[in-house]
DNA sequence: AGGGTTATTTACCGACTAGTACAAATATCT
DNA sequence: AGATATTTGTACTAGTCGGTAAATAACCCT
């Protein structure tokens, strides 16, 4: 009895690379939202029929919520790194950067997809909508935890509203979600990075 | 002949009143997005018939395009008033003092119809996406003219860029509306709105 | 009262939705 | 080669989508 009985090389071997049809699958979202993605849209971009889609993937809700894993875990996403930069000013600052840089990246769509991929929704979307709104929560009490750290760090004034300074923080990232999608370019998102930062209380 | 033919008394009297319809059917369309409303949710919150509902407003599309009219007439709309505070500062003070009391208000669904009503959506979708994305981005240029007449009238110092500034207002704006999503209060808002004008150059 | 006009109700349309049953195809294991 | 296991393509389901045809009801005007 193998612990990994699951991945024995044994029937039909599967016609396609399941993880570059992941990607296809959140570029869709992404672009798309969940309720204006239909199961067509998924097949057609993943180049499958819906048979290995609900095989692979479970259905349209599951394989969202993964293509959501997928977009979190890339190498060129920027929330993690930026992080454990050492000083709240710098991770406030590569923040900004890494998304002035990320969501108007061209070489995918505009914006984040754990922002639009389904804020207004349908009924049939609340368990997604819930998901990416915990996403985004959870996010901004990585940035707090940060931020009370830099306090114990000295890198914060003892005055310094954490909670506060991650909701500014926050606010400013998923505005830039939006303003991606209007259509402003990296540098433009940089100049609102620049702005912001001066309201950023530095070492002290 | 009359010129206004179409407001002679004759035939059977509506039994709706179309106002509070179009009320009922922003509040849908705000809550769950474009794609995310079907003709369903509308007739039931709206109280009419389906041929009701296309008699009086046209087709989904022309109805949504309509309650966004509505919603930026409406009396606690703070965009154009903050506009005409008599100094650049002001106007960024009441109209992200606006926002943070509007956007959290439990009146209402929470956020901004503009931002969340169809960010990524169908292909169905795209016109009122456009709509929505005009808006926004009129609104930032509404923006940039009042802080380029504040340069005139020497209440933002020359040096100042008034194109970054309205961005910087609009991002924090859009922003906000999520935030509302979120569930943030229009106290913790309104912190976020403190923060924001500290990057705000007062008069010079 | 009767004609003209408009709104309402009911029932329907074809197209599309998410999801699946089933049989053929393709691999490994014995 | 044959048995077993898995994926594939095709065809299908029941339900919902946005939108409408047609008959009836309710009003004004003469």
């Amino acid at each position: 009895m193998s612990a990994v009985s699951s991945t024995v090389n044994v029937g039909r071997p599967r016609a396609f690379d399941i993880d570059t049809a992941l990607e296809k699958a959140l570029e869709v979202f992404w672009r798309k939202g969940y309720d204006g993605t239909s199961l067509s849209d998924l097949t057609e971009a993943m180049g499958i029929n819906k048979p290995s889609l609900y095989a692979a993937f479970g259905n349209k809700e599951q394989l969202f919520l993964k293509a959501i894993e997928l977009y979190e875990s890339r190498p060129c996403s920027f929330f993690l790194p930026a992080l454990e930069k050492p000083t709240a000013y710098q991770v406030a600052e590569h923040m900004l950067h890494g998304a002035a840089m990320n969501m108007a990246d061209q070489a995918h769509p505009q914006g984040c997809v754990v922002v639009q991929g389904a804020l207004s929704c349908s009924e049939a979307a609340a368990t997604v909508k819930e998901a990416l709104l915990n996403r985004r929560v959870e996010g901004e009490q990585k940035l707090r935890a940060r931020f009370e750290q830099a306090k114990l760090d000295g890198d914060l004034p003892a005055s310094a509203d954490a909670e506060t300074l991650a909701r500014y923080l926050g606010t400013v990232l998923q505005g830039m979600a939006i303003q991606a999608n209007n259509g402003a370019t990296s540098e433009q998102l940089r100049q609102v990075a620049e702005m912001t930062l001066q309201a950023f209380p530095r070492a002290g």
